[in-house]
Formats: structure tokens, sequence, C-alpha cells
DNA sequence: GATCGATTGTTTGGCGATCAAATTAAATAT
DNA sequence: ATATTTAATTTGATCGCCAAACAATCGATC
């Protein structure tokens, strides 16, 4: 009995992999190992990849021919032949932007994520003038460069943008309307430009340098005006359909609660941003002399035993950890990362949080641990290192190493 | 300077590829494009995928020497020689246990989710019990399709348990303790047992078998007594730590609500579940006739126009879209699957639902397709099937089809 | 009814990548 | 100076895909 086939597909998608793929797997994972585990000789790589010693000659002889990886000084083993140890070429660097609604940060850092150069401008109101500064130092910052090689520019921001479009479409804090940066950069510049949203940025950051313990189920909580979340679920950065997840900060925590930025009522950002808790402070003042109080200055009054700073942070601490509830039951990482000012009171806000999250574990799940990441600036701006390095290196998650 | 390196790392672990992964992973995408396409020709093959017609043909040989795939008859084409249409070899059964408070539904399934027969029993008040008869009743089943190859045994159950120990650790409505299942049904039967919870099940048999418009960030919403969730992120299932995501039934939408049965207050749940909306129909009942109404019955009542149902009803669809902020705005699936009994009436959950889905996505983001599972109790069998296939076919998400 | 055209499916030789083993290189201990 | 040990390279074999030629099969056409 005849049966109906496809009568023609147009071949335009390759899906099938050749033998070149097992070449290009392979030279990521090289890449990879050496990144993370340098020094390194080719000798160890051998053992620790299970490749054999002469596939492993080869593709570090191409490596270190496209200047990514360089040959360093031998070193000394009790006994035999001294291996010589490779590490990454510092001499490729990436220019990182950091946007925040206060000031951007522009930095020079090379492949390990170490800054050689760095310089700060205010914010200016419109994404324009933006564009036009950061043209204008990011060239100055690569004539700086000149025996380098620049691989491209990774821009991080607190808001949300279109994966697809590149265009920003949602940053409450930052007072932006929608634009696209992408473009005008790139082509200004003539690099490659890589955006992400800050909570995501401080997740690559982690997740790709500082890995002593590496997990795959990682969620990163950024607080400062608002509240964050970068999903890290199965080893990869969640960014959800258009890049739009993360986004816990305003889910309601209380229906009644005060509004939100967002339009809605209550959200978790309301009760446990910076924010919330000078409007905590400031409530339970008498006098408006708290006026000016920057969340800065609460921690500190906290620390000097002000009753009513005391409160206030402990109240935003609460929240903080009961709105970590969301992602204890919805996601279940292994770890939480809290970031942002707050982590310089940690002796106050870490067991307050702890308790929280602890309580909310349903019976049978394992209780995450919860870490602050105290260098918050380094942080994001590291984020867009690995984010320019990803298209090198592979995306997280596609070589376990 | 000489640097000291690694002294001696153990060769365990196999992290580099050699030739044979990408036979490894072509063969597999051919599976699954012949599992996805069919029926499907060599030269269709070849055209899908990219590779050639020579590559194909050897693949195909071996996929039919291992009989997961059958020559069928040829087709009809305008001009030419015809094409042999081959399809999965339906020899090759699965059997699934679907566990539910009430019963368990047996099934034998073919490669293709199509079930030859089944079979029901009251849920034993002990898993002990469970297991005795279950063991029983699949080696009947063993011994029923003798000229069959049995590939495994897929349970799904409304409950969480350990990714590491098997061991069933939070079932709330199922009443069972701790406990392992799969070790004593595995020695029993000498097959391949492998477990999922219910919500995952549902996700997996979406995903796996009618992808009429394929997406990579789907959240499964699971609704009778209480509420799972089944998550679906970047192509993957998102188990989380040790298993444990996708309890977002469990997070508070308001502190001050009624107790729940997991010792928090105000759980999605408590708002949103069946039992919600009896417990909102009996509330407003001035007598106690209620009182032995099921929530089909509530369906029921309100399409006859009761005002009471009609209200309780309404409620419910209210809090269920209400507590998808979370997912909404959290998560940014593409698409959203709701599950249950509810789905019979969804004339009244549909618009009230996506009514509130739209109110609730944030400025930028985009609305998630809100889409009714009408056939509940085939999905998650058919999910067991996936789940026991995948050993074979690959990971989701591993191949693009 | 034989030939041509078109399409499917198979066969053959070549290339690229890894493997396994032999070889060369370099350093320490005897 | 020689033996030993480990690092790194070289060499030939194997495996998998590709490209192109080839064989098979069917409809249309002369």
């Amino acid at each position: 009995m005849p049966v109906d086939l496809i009568k023609r597909v147009p071949t335009t998608t390759m899906l099938g992999h050749s033998n070149e793929a097992v070449r290009d797997f392979n030279r990521r994972l090289v890449l990879n190992l050496i990144r993370t585990r340098q020094p390194l000789s080719r000798a160890d790589l051998a053992r620790v990849s299970g490749l054999q010693r002469s596939t492993i000659s080869l593709i570090v002889e191409d490596l270190i021919k496209e200047s990514w990886v360089v040959d360093g000084p031998t070193a000394k083993l009790p006994r035999g032949r001294h291996p010589t140890s490779l590490r990454l070429n510092e001499d490729r660097v990436i220019i990182g932007v950091d946007v925040r609604p206060s000031q951007i940060t522009l930095a020079v850092a090379d492949v390990n994520g170490r800054f050689n150069s760095q310089e700060q401008i205010p914010t200016p109101n419109h994404p324009d003038q933006a564009i036009r500064e950061l043209v204008e130092r990011i060239k100055r910052m690569i004539q700086g460069c000149r025996d380098k090689m620049v691989e491209g520019i990774g821009i991080t921001l607190p808001g949300r943008f279109d994966t697809d479009s590149n265009r920003l479409v949602f940053a409450p804090n930052l007072k932006w309307p929608e634009c696209d940066l992408r473009t005008p950069i790139a082509e200004a510049t003539g690099l490659d430009v890589v955006m992400e949203n800050a909570a995501n940025a401080s997740v690559l950051s982690a997740v790709w340098f500082k890995q002593e313990n590496p997990v795959s189920n990682l969620v990163a909580v950024t607080v400062s005006e608002g509240i964050g979340t970068g999903l890290f679920i199965n080893g990869q950065l969640a960014r959800g359909f258009r890049g739009m997840a993360g986004e816990f900060g305003h889910v309601p925590l209380d229906p009644q609660g005060p509004a939100c930025t967002c339009g809605s009522r209550g959200c978790w950002e309301v009760f446990a941003s910076n924010r919330a808790a000078l409007r905590y402070f400031i409530e339970s003042q008498s006098t408006d002399t708290a006026d000016k109080t920057s969340f800065i200055d609460l921690l500190i009054l906290a620390d000097q035993g002000n009753k009513s700073a005391i409160d206030a942070v402990d109240c935003m601490a609460r929240y903080l950890g009961r709105g970590m509830r969301m992602i204890v039951a919805g996601l279940s990482p292994e770890r939480i990362l809290v970031i942002g000012e707050l982590t310089r009171s940690w002796h106050r806000f870490g067991p307050v949080i702890e308790a929280e999250v602890r309580a909310q574990v349903l019976p049978g799940g394992s209780v995450p641990q919860v870490v602050p990441v105290h260098e918050d600036g380094m942080a994001r701006l590291r984020g867009t290192v690995a984010l320019v390095l990803q298209k090198h290196f592979g995306q997280l998650g596609e070589v376990a190493v």
C-alpha cells in the first residue's frame, strides 16, 4: 500500500554532525580545561580529558597557533622530563560595560577576568547620549591596547531586553525608553557586542570563574533598588522565552501590600529591596530627619545600635528569606547567591535569611546553601567577560569541565 | 620559574569524544527524525538531516538490524524510483504505570505511545502491598507479550522522590511513607525501572509525542487535589537539585490564607485546587447538602446554572491565573499547559485564566499561550513511555529534531 | 515495447580525527 | 656514564563522513 512521504524538504539546516564536530568539541574541552585548571601540562590534559596525548598535542598546537593558549615555564617534577605548563593567552582582552542607574563602569579585562584598566561615567538620562559617550570611550580603550586583540564588548544592565531584537524593553530602575543599544555600538566599533541582564551576568561570573564547588542548579538574587533573579538550571542560564525570565522580584507576596512600580501590589521587591528597608526605617521615625538616609547609611546606623535601623534591616531580611520560598519550592536550587550592598552586613542578614529558607524547605527537600557575593561590582563586569568568551569557549553546560 | 602542576589525576572519567561519538549522535538524530516524522524514506532523512545518503543508509541498516526501525511499504512519487518508507518497530513495547491516590493504571504501549492493553487496580494503603501487586501484574503483562521486546517500566506518581536514592520522599496526597519502589520492582521483573513525578511525566508526554508547534520553554500546571508544576526549560526537564523542583503549588499567595497540608499558610493550591473550589462551594451553601459533592459534580452544577457552583469555579479560576504570576514573571514560558479535571469545563476556566495571565505579563514581556490538555489519563502514561525511551533516543534537548 | 529522465538507494575512494604504540626528548638518581 | 622515569612527538591503523559514481526502479514518451 503506497504511502505519502515528504515530497521535498529544504536542506537549509544542517542537523547531522560530521567528523569535524568531534574536533570542535574536544578543542573546546581542552580550552576550558586550561581555563579552569591552568597552569596545566599536555600530559595533565590527556589524563584529565581521557584523550590520547597525541591528540592533545595536535589540539594544543592549534590553540597556540591561533593564540588562545601560550606555552609557559617548565614545571618541576620529582622524576622524569619536566612538563611545559600551558595557560590562556592574556593578550586577548574583552571590553566590559556595566550600566547602573547612577553610573556606568567600563573596563578592559583579560580572558581570566582580571581587569587592566577601568573608568566610570555618570549614567546619562537618555540612551542616545549614553551610546555616544560609550562609543567614544570604547574607541579610546581599543586604541589604548594596540598590542592586544580585542575579542568583543559585553554589556550588562539592570533590565530586560528582547533576545530576538536586542531591544531594551523593561528597565524600571534605569528609566530609559525602549531602545537598541547593540547595533549602534557594534557598528561604530566594529566589534561583537553581547548584552545580558545584570542578574544573569552575576550568575555567569559565579559559574564561569570561581567554581570552587560547581553546582548545576543555582539562583542569584540581586538586591538593590529592586530585586532581580538570575536562574542557572541544569547547568545553563535560563532566560525564558525572549529572555524575559527572572522577574521573581515582581511576584506579589501579599495581595494587600503596597503598590509597586510595575503596577501590581505587594511584590517581593516592595518588601525586601533596599528601598523597602529605607521605607521601614522612615515609617518608624517620628521626625523627618531620616529622609536623606541612604541604604548604606542605614546599615551603618544598625551597626551603631540604632533600634529603628536594626528593625528595618531585620524586616527586610525576613522578607528576603520569605520570598525565596518561590525559588526553594519552585526551582529547588542547590545554592542561592545573594548579591548587593546588603552583603556588607551579612552578619545581620545571613542568619535571618538562612533561618527563613530552612523553614521553607518542603519535606524531603534539601536546604540550599545561601552564599553572599561580596564583590558585586566586579562580579557583573566579570560576567560580561564570560558572556563574550562563550562564543569561543562554548555555551555553559555544553562541555562538562 | 618552575610551577606546580597537577601530579596525577585519576583517569576515571572520559570527557573527550572520539569518532564514535559522531556516529552515536547521528544515530540518535536519525532515530528521532523517524520517530517524529514517520513514515519517512532514506532520501528524506538525508535531506532533513543534512547528512549524505550513503551515511543515512549505513545508519538505517544498523537501526533495522537492531530492530528499532522497520522497512515499510514503498511510497508513490510522480517520477523516479519509489522510496521505501521507514517507521519505528512497534514490536518494542514499554510498560507504563500511573499511580494516583485512588487507583493505579498499568498499560503496555508501543514506541509510538499507543496502548495495546490496560488494567486498573485500587491504590493500596501501603507501598509494600502496591509493590507486590504491581510485580505480579507486570509479570503477567510481560508473559502476555511474548513475541514483543519489553524495553522497560516507567512509573509516574503524584509526589517527589530523591533522584539520587530513588526514594519517594514527599507525597502528601498519596499518603505513602518514604519508600523505594524502584529496586524491588526492578529486581523482581529484571527490567529497567524509571520513575518520574506526575507533572514532569505530563510535560514529557507533551513535548515527546505531539509537538505540533514545539517550544523550548513550557510549564505544565496539573490541578487535582493539589497543584503540581512540571518545568521544561531550555528544551530540558528542570528537576532541580535531587529532583525537588516544581512545587510552586506550595508557595503562599497570601500569608493570611488558610492552612495548607504542607504546614504553611495560603499556598497556591489552597486557593486554586479542586479541593479549594469545593471549599468555596460548601462555604457559600447554607445547608450541609453539599458535603459529598465531588469536583466533577461541581462542574456539572455550574453548567446547570447553580450560582454558588459558578462562583466557586470562577474563584478557583481566578486564583489559578493569579498564581501563574510566579511562572509568567519568574520563568516566562512560551506556553502553559493546564491539566486536570477542570479542563472539562474549559469554557469556564479558560477565559478567566487567560485574562489573569494577560494582566500579569510585565512590560515588554510576551503573553504565554495557555493550553488545556484534555486527555489527562493518557498523558501521564504516555509520559512514562518517553521516560523509558530516553535511554535509547537520547535525553530531551540533546538532539534538536 | 524500448528509451529517456528522474529519483532512490548502494558502492567506492578519499579525507579528517582519534587511537595505540613506538620513538624521541629531557631531567634525576645511581 | 647509564638507567629510569615522565613528557611530548611521530607513525600507521581504524572509524566515520563526504563526494561522486553507480545500480535500481518507476513513469512518461516516442
